[in-house]
DNA sequence: ACAGCTGTTTCTTCTGGCGAAACGAGGTTC
DNA sequence: GAACCTCGTTTCGCCAGAAGAAACAGCTGT
């Protein structure tokens, strides 16, 4: 809570908001204040004010409450997740189709990417993300090849202050990791070899707007056990120029 | 405000909140203010504690607000609604293919129903609606079709006290809808001519869930240009029987 | 340079948010 | 079946902190 202009009884609110959210199913008054550390007056008055406009529901036989219908509402009216996802739908597609690997679109938020869309793999082994999901930019390789392509001094803001690192693979130290990022700037591509999930190798590539600014980044995920040293090269390639499609259906020339 | 558990600067919040989503675009802190009648300072507390959680963005260039990433992601973690529109969206294509007319999927939420997907007719005059948006219950199929084979002492919280008519062919007087919801019950489909938009036709019908409750209803929506007696008694019989089918992958029997 | 907009900051007032504790309704155990 | 949990709801008095007026600052356009 940096800011001086943080209404409490809104910023607790919205955090009992987000704890139903993340925990993607119904859940109990005491649970709820448990998990978010409020007493259970303050969480029962805010669920109460949630769900009357509705944001919340609240079962009245189990007791149990879940996120309401109008925050699902609320999020179809956002502009360019949606946008975004219909322009580079297609492209994804043929990506998904040429390697029948799994592709994802993302973009960043704050010290995190958020999946946008996604078309899987057919196999049965195959790298599966959650819509809306979250993971840390700096072990992804469509964190690593967003930021790669923003200015430095803008690095910092998208990533901790300790790396805490999720594999044995993951960048322990910052210094690392930002030379990590200039190579990934020259090579054009963002590279996850197990960083953030063992066994899954991931290559990203920047979408760039009008304004040449990066906005999102498509990735192909695979076992690492598919993404021999052949393919990989072929891939790469192939996830850069999928990114670039979309850049150009974006109004980025060149 | 019916409850006194609300907790106002939480409410009013979020009354902020759906104001920047109900507009569907970018807005100004003055023109947000002045729309949900809060002081200057105030809207802006608000917009800065729901801004340090990613539930509205901040362009600082433009000193424009939007509705954030977050909401979108939340929305994608509502179980129910994804669920539901997965396992109806192959019957709805189905249905639109058969008459090239518009299928909508909709759930009651309040005195409103939800649009939770669409298939859209491929026609150039064509009954188009947003998705997450909402109509009210007693001009629509989708809604008299839902209420209709709700018990009739729940009527009343999905009723408003005044029906305040929205077109020349809307029901004037609750007494009146009552009637036309029993016949609805008998016919089995609500039927929408042109009350909630003039000059379309709305044959909607109810979908059941595994222990017999009404959860939601498809309607087919046409220019009634395009709805003569013929095709109308064979569409409807269609919206009755696509209903079921979903009905039944929700496991409901018979 | 000035007027008329923005958004941001400060400050003082007093409202209404807070949480301990009491209450009551199920459910479980012995 | 009585005693005992545990969970959600209600009450109530206190004082943190939300609120809004007003001053401030940063634009834009005339």
């Amino acid at each position: 809570m940096p800011n001086d202009y943080i209404v409490k009884p809104v910023y607790k609110a919205l955090q009992v908001l987000l704890c139903l959210g993340e925990e993607r199913r119904e859940m109990a008054l005491s649970e709820i204040c448990h998990r978010v550390g409020l007493p259970k007056t303050t969480t029962f008055r805010y669920l109460q004010t949630l769900s009357a406009c509705g944001f919340v529901t609240h079962d009245p036989n189990t007791d149990l409450y879940r996120i309401g219908l109008r925050i699902w509402a609320l999020g179809q009216m956002a502009r360019e997740p949606l946008q975004l996802r219909e322009l580079a739908l297609p492209a994804m597609r043929e990506l998904r189709n040429r390697f029948n690997e799994t592709v994802n679109l993302g973009v960043l938020d704050g010290r995190e990417i958020v999946y946008l869309d996604m078309v899987e793999s057919r196999r049965s082994l195959r790298m599966q993300a959650q819509l809306g999901g979250r993971d840390p930019v700096y072990t992804t390789a469509l964190g690593k090849a967003m930021l790669a392509f923003l200015p430095e001094e803008r690095w910092v803001e998208h990533l901790p202050v300790r790396l805490t690192p999720r594999t044995a693979a993951s960048y322990g130290s910052i210094g690392g990791l930002r030379d990590e990022l200039r190579r990934t700037r020259e090579r054009g591509y963002g590279l996850d070899d197990g960083e953030n999930e063992e066994g899954a190798r991931c290559i990203g590539a920047p979408i760039f707007n009008q304004d040449g600014e990066v906005i999102a980044a498509v990735s192909l995920s695979a076992p690492e056990a598919r993404m021999s040293e052949r393919t990989f090269t072929e891939a790469a390639a192939a996830v850069i120029q999928t990114a670039a499609v979309i850049s150009q259906r974006l109004g980025h020339d060149h």
